[in-house]
RNA sequence: GUUCCCGUAGUUCAAUGGAUAGAAUUAUGGUUUCCGGUACCAUCGAUAUGAGUUCGAAUCUCGUCGGGAACACCA
């Protein structure tokens, strides 16, 4: 709508002999109750006009309808100049840009971002927290992708540590040498039960030194099992041969068992990183820091940095034994991926109780001088709640993730036979569709919220097809497609038209032109909550017209092929929406 | 104790400091023609609280109350 703010500018210094900035001028679409698309707010403007909101918004609309011959007419009520646009306007907007095939794509602007998510742990399956993980970063990543960014999607695994051993460590005890293979289960949950079951063994040890009158923090030091482990960390950071294979064993495992999670989420990688490989590093980053005077040495030879003048604490980065802790770690990953990329901006998505982390990360990298450091972001996000409460592996109300995308499936499955619209789908089809409307459930469910806010995770309600969810979506996808199909729009004559436009033709078409705007909005807000929100409103708004508007039965012929493309330009852009969040939409359902 | 995040209809979510706070769901009632009724239309219903800033506050500031998290020589 720059034609207006521009007319606006115009308007401002002749009428009131003033320059302004363009983001003075604060335009808002026009509420449904009143006439006009595109609404301008008076108040700021009467500083200048030193007129009342009603005079200025006369003023204004005035002069806007006499220089453009866009704007059609005006009304001013209590402040607000709404404008109409002529119907000429949206006609030639909607022909010359919304239905072009590259709408709502930006060129490419030239600049890299890294994007990592998912970072799991290697010692048991996936949950609903990482799926939420999941979704939100790939889902950005495809969002910066049609902004023109080149996105890497990096993969930052936690395979080596002491909860890795304690897996390890029980399969070695308990395991009669089973596999994924002799007990036909997959293999991140065969890690992950003899994690489980290292912790049941270990806590039945506590009890029993407890019992033999030790406290309970001497008993949780001193049980065996947990001395094992921690020997077992030693040998595997010696590089014991036994221990070692072992380890390489059951990572090959899980791996396996995430890389097919991974593809039924629909989630990639560009490039993954081993903390096996990264936890030495950040070394060199300490002396650094020595050195530039940015961090100093106690007495007992560990290395702090002093972050109170920041309002935050005083944080170690570095053992008196010299060993690394955590942040160490993560200083000089963050070198790393930069020395490979050499990215303008690194997002990291983390959940939000690590807000306090990335504070300290990036702060120091900054105190450090880095000029990267301003492009590091950390993406944060709320955790997912149950009905039941809070999600605790140890009191079995943890959501695994290949279950819960599977009874997302089967429950697809169950709901559309019950509607028997799917004759003459062959059993694959059946299937793909099947898979389609379980995940689209499930991902939109996780992303039409706000990254940064809790959410509370139903699993009957996510599974419910009506409202705002993906599967209405869907729905709306394929039934545009079937008129499309039945009016055979691909042949029909794809622009010249010149109706006058009805209302919800016209709110389609302002609604249509909003798309390129939310893209971009939602990749500064890296929110695909944004993307969700808006594709709902034009699902919605695409049923309203639907049933208003005659399409295939319209009286004339030019009608007709003007609906079918409106038609065209909704399921496009629903299609294209649907992809940034990770979903797929049918052409029939 | 200090710091950070969040409090909006019964429930789940919206609202670049702007108009009468929007949806969805639930409940109730309705939809001559109809291209796919998983649709459409209508009614009921909310800014935790007290001040302040502003022409104008759900939004910004301070306090109170409520929910969550972080502040480890754990990762």
């Amino acid at each position: 709508m720059n034609f207006i703010i521009q007319g606006t500018l115009k308007a401002i210094k002749e009428l009131y002999n003033t320059d302004i900035s363009e983001e003075a001028i604060a335009l808002q679409e026009t509420r449904k109750e009143f006439e006009g698309q595109i609404t301008i707010v008076t108040f700021p403007l009467t500083r200048i006009s030193k007129k009342t909101p009603e005079q200025t918004g006369n003023d204004l609309g005035e002069y806007l309808k006499n220089t453009l011959p866009e704007v059609t007419g005006f009304n001013v009520i209590k402040g607000f100049l709404n404008i109409s646009v002529s119907d000429n306007f949206w006609l030639h907007l909607f022909t010359s840009s919304i239905l072009q095939p590259t709408y709502g794509q930006f060129p490419k602007n030239g600049q890299k971002v890294m994007v990592e998510y998912s970072s799991p742990n290697t010692n048991k399956p996936l949950h609903l927290g990482h799926v939420r993980n999941n979704l939100l970063g790939y889902s950005v990543a495809q969002i910066l992708d049609a902004n023109g960014y080149d996105v890497i999607k990096a993969n930052l695994v936690n395979d080596r540590g002491i909860h890795i051993c304690k897996s390890m460590l029980a399969w070695q005890l308990f395991g009669n040498n089973e596999t994924p293979e002799t007990n036909n289960l997959k293999g991140d949950h065969l890690v992950g039960k003899y994690y489980v079951l290292f912790d049941k063994e270990y806590k039945k040890q506590i009890e029993e030194l407890k019992e033999a009158g030790q406290t309970e923090e001497d008993a949780k030091k001193n049980a065996p099992l947990i001395r094992k482990a921690q020997e077992m960390l030693l040998l595997w950071e010696a590089g014991d041969a036994e221990v070692i294979s072992l380890w390489k064993k059951m990572n090959a495992w899980v791996y396996a068992g995430f890389s097919s999670t991974y593809k039924k989420l629909g989630v990639d990688f560009d490039k993954f990183y081993y903390e096996s490989d990264t936890y030495l590093l950040g070394k060199d980053i300490i002396d650094e820091g020595l050195e530039k005077g940015v961090f100093f040495s106690k007495p007992d030879g560990s290395v702090w940095i002093d972050l109170t003048a920041d309002g935050l604490d005083e944080k170690l980065v570095l053992r008196a034994d010299g060993t690394s802790v955590y942040i160490t770690q993560d200083l000089g990953t963050a070198q790393l991926k930069y020395d490979d990329f050499k990215m303008d901006q690194s997002i990291y998505v983390v959940g939000n109780e690590q807000d306090y982390h990335f504070k300290v990360l990036f702060l120091i990298l900054e105190k450090l001088g880095k000029v990267w450091a301003k492009g590091l972001y950390h993406l944060s996000y709320g955790m997912v709640d149950l009905p039941s409460g809070k999600m605790k592996s140890r009191e079995g109300t943890v959501v695994d993730a290949d279950d819960l995308v599977d009874e997302m499936i089967a429950t697809a499955r169950t709901r559309t036979e019950e509607l028997g619209k799917v004759e003459g789908f062959s059993d694959e089809e059946k299937q793909s569709l099947y898979e389609m409307i379980g995940l689209g459930a499930l991902k939109y469910f996780l992303l039409k919220v706000e990254p940064k806010k809790r959410l509370l995770f139903d699993p009957n309600e996510s599974i419910d097809f009506q409202g705002n969810t993906g599967p209405f979506i869907q729905y709306t996808h394929a039934r545009i497609c079937s008129v499309l199909a039945k009016g055979l729009y691909e042949n029909a004559k794809k622009s010249d038209y010149a109706p006058a436009l009805t209302n919800v033709e016209r709110d389609l078409i302002v609604l249509q032109s909003k798309y390129p705007e939310i893209i971009e909005a939602s990749a500064q807000d890296h929110s695909p909550a944004l993307i969700a929100n808006y594709i709902f409103e034009l699902a919605k708004l695409y049923n309203k017209f639907y049933h208003e508007e005659p399409i295939l039965k319209a009286d004339d012929l030019q009608i007709k092929e003007f609906r079918l493309a409106l038609s065209k330009a909704t399921a496009t852009i629903l299609k294209k929406g649907m992809k940034l969040l990770g979903i797929e939409v049918p052409d029939k359902m």
